[in-house]
DNA sequence: CGTCGCTTCGTGACAAAGTCACTGAATCGC
DNA sequence: GCGATTCAGTGACTTTGTCACGAAGCGACG
């Protein structure tokens, strides 16, 4: 249960759907979430097991990924503020296992929804069911993405288009990230990583340092992302 | 529209949920669907494709796959009768391109379900929630299964586990399928398959002929798929 | 029966990617 | 400055995918 006003206006600011709901539907999510903080690196759900809750993140951001046996990771998509995880949603809907990892990838604040809300919400919002399905579909839309570059398409073009995402949201030309970090992200080995990268380096398209790889030429990487 | 009491009681009988149902449920069902034939081959839905109907399936199977733009090809899932292709609906309900194919298997009997009566029954039935989301975890579960075993698992393993998976099918300990099948089930490419196989011929695990592969040491081959 | 055409499968050479076992280099805490 | 830790480079090897063939099996049809 939610009292503070302050705390149900950032709710409200979170979710927008929620502002599009009656009255008596956001009392009753007031009265019937709870708020938690997660440190980094909490493990929030791990593959096999039983969702209890629902949680909708606020601050910070979770990382859902696949972990096989040898110890190679890959990242399926990440869960921002407004959202939550929906794979949760499915698995408390019907009882299944979770089949996959969830991590705070930062110190996430989120609500937490019990499955009886879950369902009632189900049956008497609207809102609440297009947040959801919307939801689902664009994470559906995620792994189908993943398992076809996985599947399909080249580790260097793959790792140049992640690399020229990721400019966007940095600052400059570099991206701080390790060589195991990109692996993580793409499904790869660290080696591997290495040895593409330095293949782009050595064509003088970018340039590695410790933790920072710098884009030089940026109109050329995104030309072989494309093609060959 | 199904006013056919037979197509009715065969509609019945593929979806058990719809038992549980009010009777104003079913003749709301029975008003607002419409029986489709559609032959071997026929495709359902292409990648990127705006889903228009919600099909679900009385006989036959349908089949959800990925193609890549080199032509390599994975099977995702099937549509068997009692199911409906989920992906289609998150689809409708969320207003997203379909991030997939899927083509009829065998010849298929379904009842198409209009967006609107798709979006209309969640709100108004709780086993027709119940059935959607039960759908959805399962899919998801399969899709997460076939993403861990092109990242994480070894092909020979893979190919023995479909191989013994088809056996319970099938009658004796033959399987009927072209190297070209075994590859879009598996996501790989015939010549590879045939390597895999042949090397496994060799070690005296099955024998193959021209469409047709039998399992010798059906034990042996089962502790291989599970170690090395 | 023989021939044509299609499908299925085999093969060898190569490229891309993952694995393993190391080594070396950069950085941090003290 | 020094040791521990993290990060990156390397080479040998295996697995898997790609390409360009060709051979073998099988059916259709004169």
């Amino acid at each position: 249960m939610i009292a503070d006003p302050w705390q149900r206006q950032r709710l409200l600011d979170a979710f927008p759907f929620l502002h599009a709901t009656p009255e008596e539907f956001r009392a009753d999510v007031f009265d019937h979430v709870a708020l938690v903080r997660l440190p980094v690196g909490q493990l929030i759900c791990h593959d096999g097991a039983q969702c209890t809750q629902l949680p909708l993140v606020l601050t910070g951001t979770g990382r859902v990924y696949k972990l096989g046996e040898n110890g190679r990771e890959i990242t399926l998509y990440r869960v921002h503020p407004g959202e939550s995880c929906v794979v949760t949603t499915s698995c408390i809907l019907s009882g299944r296992a979770f089949p996959a990892f969830a991590v705070c990838e930062s110190a996430v604040e989120a609500v937490v929804v019990r499955p009886h809300e879950v369902r009632r919400w189900m049956a008497s919002s609207e809102q609440w069911r297009e947040y959801i399905f919307g939801l689902i579909a664009s994470r559906l839309q995620e792994v189908f993405g993943v398992l076809d570059a996985v599947l399909f398409q080249r580790l260097d073009q793959r790792l140049i288009a992640y690399l020229l995402g990721q400019l966007e949201t940095a600052s400059g030309r570099g991206i701080h990230m390790t060589h195991q970090a990109l692996a993580v992200e793409l499904g790869s080995s660290r080696e591997v990583i290495s040895r593409v990268l330095k293949g782009l380096e050595s064509q003088g398209l970018l340039r590695t340092t410790r933790g920072l790889i710098e884009l030089l030429d940026i109109p050329a990487l995104e030309l072989r992302a494309r093609e060959g």
